[in-house]
DNA sequence: CAGACGCGGTGCATTTTCGGCAACGCAGTT
DNA sequence: AACTGCGTTGCCGAAAATGCACCGCGTCTG
C-alpha cells in the first residue's frame, strides 16, 4: 500500500539503526530519506528518532508510530482478505507460532485438513517457545500462537484452552511402562532426558520437584523433543512430554504414561492471538477448527 | 494526516453519494478526485464503489475500506494523545455519547470534576437514544457510551454496568409520595407521561405493562425527560426515569419513589466501548473515573 | 421525442512534489 | 590533525498530481 510507503521507511531506519544504511536497503537516497522522515515528524508533531552519535534510534513516540504502523498493515490485509472472501474465492494465509509439541501429528493433521477445503489458503508455521511465541504476535509476525503454558503477557488473548499432564516417555519394554502412572520420585530416580528451562514441560517439572526438595538431572538436556523421543529408544532413560505429542508406535517401540497429578499439576495448552486484533479470515476460520480440535484432544 | 488523503475523499464521496459535489466539497477537480479513487480501486484490487446511474454508491467492499480509515484516523489520534501524555502535558478530548438521564446532574460533576484535574482535556456530549449511541462507537464518532438498557450488544464491550430501577417522578404533595415504592398498576392507573418507544424506560415498562395485560396510555409522550419531569409539577401527573438523573430538591416540590421490582424489573446503566478498540488516554482514564462513580451510585 | 443536464471517465498541459547529487557541520576514531 | 561516517540542507531535474476541456451515457424535461 503506497500511502504507508514514508511507515515503511520508518521501520527500515528503526530496523538498522541508521539512515543511510536504512536508505540503501530501501533503494533511494540518504537524503531523501532523511526527508521524508523529517517531514513527517513535523506533521506527526513529535520526533520519532533519537539522533545519537553513529546513527539514530527509536525513542517512545516512535515505538508507538511502528506499532501502529504494523496494526495498520495487518487490519489491510484482514480487509482485502474479507474482500477476497466476499467474491467468493476462499484465499490467504494463515501464519502460526507453535510450540514443537505440535509438530510430529496435530498440526500438520489440522493443516492437511483445512487445506483440503480450502486448497487456496498457504501457511506458515514458526517454531518458537512460549515467551517468542507471544512476541511473534505483538509484532505482527504472526497471527496465532499456539503454545503451552504461555508466560501470559497483557497482549495475549486466549482463545482456546485445553489442560494437558505431563507425561513420561520410555521404550516400550521399560518397567514403569506397566503402570497407568507413574510417579515424578520414580523418574528422578533414574536416568532421564529433559527440555531446557525455556519449555514449559520443564518448568512444570522443576517447580514439582523443588517441592518435593528434589532437582532435576538430566543425563540430557536439549531443546528438542523429537531428540527426546528419539533418545530414550537407544538408552533405558525416560523423557518427558505432553500427550499431543505423542502417539503410541505401532510396532510398541515407545511407550507413555502420565506423571501423577499429586506431583506434577496439568499445564494448559493454550491459542491465542494478540489482544484486541481482529484476524483474517482464513486465521479466524482455522483457529475455530483448531480450537474444536482441541476440545477432542481433551475428551 | 497526509497519507490518508485518499482515504477522506472515500469518505467524501461516500457521504455525498457522488464524485463531483465530493470534489466540490474538499476543494478539487472531479477528475483528480476521480483518478485518485481509480488509482487505489486498482491498488487495493477491488472496486471500492458502484456506479449508478446519477452517481455512485459505496459496495461492501467500500464499506469495509471506509471502517479501516475510521480505525486507523481513531488509531493515530490515540497514539499522539499518547505521545503528548508522555511528556507531561494533560491534553485531549474526550467524545461520549449518552442517554438524557445522565445530563442533569451525573455527567456535568464527572467532566468538571475531570477537567478540575486535566484542565488541558476538553470533553464534547452527545445525546443519543441508546440505538443511536452504539452507531456512534461503530462510526468512531464518540470514544464512549453511557447509555441505558442498550440494545444490540454486537461491537458493544461493557466496562460497566449497574442496575438502575425506574422511578416514578411526581409533584413532592402526591399521595404516592407517601409510600416507600410504588405498584405499576397505580401508575397506569392515572394520567401518566412517559418518554417515547425509543427509550430503555418505556421499553421496560412497556414490556411490564404488557405481561400485567395492561398498557400506557400517556396523557404526554415525549422524547425530552427535562419535559417530563418539569410537566408534572404542573398537573397532578405521574412521569418516568431512572434515579441518576433524578435529585431530592430543595424545597420538595419533586418526589420520586422506585416503581416494585416485582412489577419492572431493573435496567441497566452500561458504559461501554466500541469491542477491541484501545482508548485515547483521555478517554480510558475518564472511563476509570465514570466507573468509579457508577460505582458509588449504585452503593 | 429531442434536447438539456448531470454523471463518471479520459487526454493533455501545467503545477507541485519528490528524489538524486553534491556539499556542509559535527561527532568519534586513527 | 587527518579521516571516516553520520544526519542534514540547497539546488535542480524527474515524476506525480492537478486543472481544464471534452467524451459517452443515462435521466429528466419541455
Amino acid at each position: 500500500m503506497k500511502h504507508l510507503y514514508t511507515f515503511a521507511l520508518i521501520e527500515a531506519v528503526a530496523r538498522s539503526g541508521s539512515m543511510r544504511k536504512a536508505a540503501e536497503d530501501m533503494n533511494l537516497t540518504a537524503s531523501a530519506l532523511n526527508r521524508r522522515i523529517r517531514r513527517f515528524e513535523e506533521e506527526f508533531g513529535s520526533d520519532l528518532f533519537e539522533r545519537i552519535p553513529g546513527g539514530v534510534r527509536l525513542n517512545p513516540a516512535g515505538e508507538m508510530v511502528l506499532h501502529h504502523y504494523r496494526a495498520t498493515l495487518s487490519d489491510i490485509a484482514r480487509v482485502q482478505s474479507q474482500v477476497a472472501d466476499l467474491s467468493g474465492e476462499r484465499r490467504g494465509h494463515v501464519s502460526i507460532a507453535c510450540s514443537q509439541a505440535l509438530l510430529p501429528y496435530f498440526l500438520p493433521e489440522q493443516i492437511a485438513r483445512y487445506r483440503a477445503e480450502h486448497p487456496g489458503v498457504t501457511f506458515s508455521v514458526k517454531v518458537r517457545d512460549r515467551a517468542r511465541a507471544e512476541q511473534e504476535l505483538a509484532s505482527y509476525d504472526s497471527d496465532l500462537a499456539l503454545v503451552f503454558e504461555p508466560v501470559y503477557l497483557v497482549d495475549f488473548e486466549v482463545l482456546h484452552l485445553v489442560p494437558q499432564r505431563v507425561h513420561v516417555v520410555m521404550r516400550g519394554g521399560h518397567p514403569l511402562a506397566a503402570r497407568p502412572e507413574v510417579r515424578l520420585r520414580e523418574c528422578l530416580d533414574q536416568p532421564h532426558v529433559a527440555p531446557d528451562a525455556r519449555y514449559g514441560v520443564r518448568h512444570l517439572l522443576d517447580f514439582a520437584a523443588r517441592r518435593m526438595r528434589r532437582q532435576l538431572d538430566p543425563v540430557l538436556e536439549t531443546e528438542s523433543f523429537e531428540l527426546i523421543r528419539h533418545y530414550v529408544l537407544h538408552e533405558n532413560a525416560v523423557g518427558f512430554q505432553i500427550p499431543i505429542g505423542l502417539r503410541e508406535s505401532a510396532d510398541g517401540s515407545v511407550a507413555f504414561r502420565p506423571v501423577s497429578e499429586r506431583d506434577v499439576a496439568p499445564g494448559s495448552l493454550i491459542l491465542g492471538q494478540l489482544r484486541g486484533r481482529t484476524l483474517p479470515v482464513a486465521s479466524a476460520r482455522f483457529a475455530m477448527q483448531l480450537a474444536a480440535a482441541l476440545q477432542d484432544v481433551a475428551a
